[in-house]
DNA sequence: CGGTATCCCACGGGATACTG
DNA sequence: CAGTATCCCGTGGGATACCG
């Protein structure tokens, strides 16, 4: 990817907005995130993302938090609880999200059409 | 990335679409196609498109015509000339391209508020 | 003009094991 | 429970050189 700071922010916002939500698992934690409209604990997004590994949901869930699309919260409990929440500007991508889903489901229906069946 | 087909094909739109649509120059690439609304040659993308190499740009016009979303004719001439334009499916990309463009436009505000001045 | 071929690197993501 | 640590691999993308 060419350099997320000096181009994409610089440039354009199209990549810009690739940088901070790209990466396959993003767009699932936060879809996750607006469906269930309030905080989610670590081990619910676990469960309701599917095969996520604990590396990358924590990697993932810590570069969110960094472009300031979740917030995390962490309770001194025992045992630990920490929650991940939407921030506005996270909210915020829930259309284009919706735009995205539909779109996804277009082009299968069109690609199916004009190729042989998948899978 | 999950496996393309049978995760994100079988499963989720939203990874679907980022699957078609993902690796950073494509939708720069179909925003320049939707920005000329007439077909262009090889060499205007590769100008439009920016810093990109060859060989990306071949790969990544490959790939959206594989995916159905660019059509690509080769004219039998001399000099050779190749159009690219986008398909319907691909059309109708624009209004997703521009809610994401939309979105990082603001988050770029939002960002750039909350933690120190970029760059 | 419109590409290919080859090589190389960075990084997203998985697997496994371990911990405060 | 909510992570870290370590290792490994596939792929997107750049650089350079060459071709019909």
């Amino acid at each position: 990817m060419r350099d997320l700071t000096a181009r994409a922010i610089a440039g354009c916002p199209v990549e810009t907005a690739m940088t901070v939500i790209g990466g396959c698992w993003k767009l699932t934690l936060i879809q996750a995130l607006i469906d269930s409209s309030v905080p989610l604990r670590y081990s619910e997004l676990r469960d309701k993302a599917g095969e996520i590994s604990d590396r990358t949901l924590t990697r993932s869930l810590r570069e969110l938090e960094a472009d300031g699309i979740v917030k995390r919260t962490v309770y001194a409990e025992v045992p630990p609880r920490v929650e991940y929440e939407l921030t506005d500007i996270g909210q915020s991508l829930a259309p284009i999200i919706a735009a995205i889903q539909n779109w996804g489901d277009e082009w299968l229906h069109s690609y199916s059409k004009l190729s042989s069946p998948l899978i």
